[in-house]
Order: structure tokens, then sequence, then C-alpha cells
DNA sequence: GTGATAATGATAAGTTATTATCAATAACCT
DNA sequence: AGGTTATTGATAATAACTTATCATTATCAC
């Protein structure tokens, strides 16, 4: 069985900077962003905690072509995402859209479905 | 300046195959395909042709999170796409989404956008 | 046909992202 | 506080693709 885990600052820096985040954060920014507060924060734990998180249910993540895999918390209800060309980061698009299925072939079954919007983000547009 | 270019077995093969295929196709699935036709062809002939090809556009490259491209003729028109999560096969999806531009935020600017659909195709539905 | 050289095929090397290894450190139970 | 052991950080090792290298082969202009 899984060890008893135990708390440690690292994840509750990750953890709550994933929390607070108002976009999908990749594990580079991530590391980025924590190693402000922890100081000498390795790689392999950004990995690690991620990986446990999106394990435990508390984390989604959020895959576009050709990019690193981004990660938001769980349970925000279904959206689809845009990434900026310049900036490279991506943020959530609200809503869906309706009539997906009247793009599909007969007999084709969907499970499910991903719209990335591609451009310019607010503050790259300028 | 790029040299005087040559016609070869090789990459004629390869362009038909691509031409007549009514989906597209990765680098994998091209040099088997080819290799049928063509007996001990490299795997980096295809990437080679496949590489001059996209940049001459005549080809244009599918990007599918997780996937390796695929690639299909230029020019088919808007449209979008749809991944066999079985049998790993990408198809095309005729036609788009209106109001694609109502799940964007203010000040952001859309330049291209990708619709990906996920199931079973036909023949995996069974 | 012949020569110059582009293309090929086999494979080494390079990328980029992620996981494994392992000694040192830090949590947590008593 | 002390001991057990989960966790960390540095880095080696993977993994999956793609590109580079280079001797050999084949194309094409003459």
């Amino acid at each position: 069985m899984s060890p008893p885990l135990r708390r440690t600052k690292q994840r509750d820096t990750l953890a709550e900077i994933l929390e607070r985040s108002e976009r999908p954060l990749s594990v580079a920014e991530l590391h980025a962003a924590a190693s402000k507060r922890t100081r000498g924060l390795g790689i392999a734990t950004v990995y690690r905690a991620v990986g446990a998180m999106v394990e435990a249910g508390e984390l989604e993540s959020v895959e576009i072509a050709g990019e690193p895999p981004r990660y938001e918390r769980a349970g925000k209800g279904h959206h689809h995402h845009f990434a900026c060309e310049r900036c490279d980061r991506v943020f959530d698009l609200a809503g869906c859209l309706e009539n997906l299925r009247k793009l599909l072939p007969p007999k084709f079954r969907v499970r499910s479905h991903a719209v990335t919007l591609y451009g310019l983000c607010a503050a790259c547009a300028g």
C-alpha cells in the first residue's frame, strides 16, 4: 500500500500556487514560481508533486499539441483553452460550443473533445 | 540556394500515398505504407520527404496533443479532426463550428483554432 | 554512357520532457 | 529529543521523435 504522506514546505507551496492560479501552469512555470518562495526547489520535486495531485484527482492536465502539459485544479467545470503564441501562456476560456456532434461522421462515437484557440492574449495584443 | 531536386521512386511513392489518403498520416504510418511498395525504405527518407513537402506548401501538418504529427495534403479547406482512442488513427471532420469567438475574453486576438474530438472511429465502435 | 552531385539508408547523435537513483535531509510518531 | 523513513535535490537514465552524418547509390544534364 501507499506510504503515509508527509506534509512539506515544498508541496504546500506548489499546491497553493496552483490553487491560486487563474490559468493552467506548466511544470516549468510552476517550478519558477515556487522557487521564489522555496529556494533550491528541485524540478523533480515539482514533477512528483504534480503527479501525486493528478493521481489524487486534485489537478487536471491540459494537453496542447507541441507543448508540455499545463496543470489546473480539478472541478472547474467544462471549458477550453487559449494558447498565446507570443508569451506561450495558456488561459482558460469560459463555456463551450454546442453542436459538436454535427461534425461527427456516422457511427463514430465521441468520448471527449478539445477546443484550443491560438493567438495573442490581452497582454501581448497590447 | 537550394539544390535542384531530383525525382526518385521513394518520393513519388510517398507523395502518391499522401495524395490518395483520405485521412492524415503519421511518419510511421507513411513509412509502413510506402515500405510495401518500396522495399528497404529508410525512415529518414520519409522525414526528409515530408519536411520538403510541408516546406513546399503541398502538405499540412495535423498536430494533436501527445501524438506525433500527421500529414495531409494542403488545400482541403477548413476542417478539424477526430482521433480514435483505440486504433490511434486520425480522421478528417467536415466543416467547423460557428461562434468560436464567443469564447474569447476581451482584447484577446485569435489567429487560428483547433477542434479535436476523441472517441472511437466507425471501425472500432463496431 | 559518363560525370557531378542529390538522394538514400543505416545509425549515431540531438531534443525535449519525464522518471529513476541515491545520499542527505526533514517529518512525524512515541 | 530520537529514530524511522518519506521526501528532497542533483543528476543520470529513459523515452519518443527528429535530425545529422556519411559512405553508397541513383538521377539527370550533356
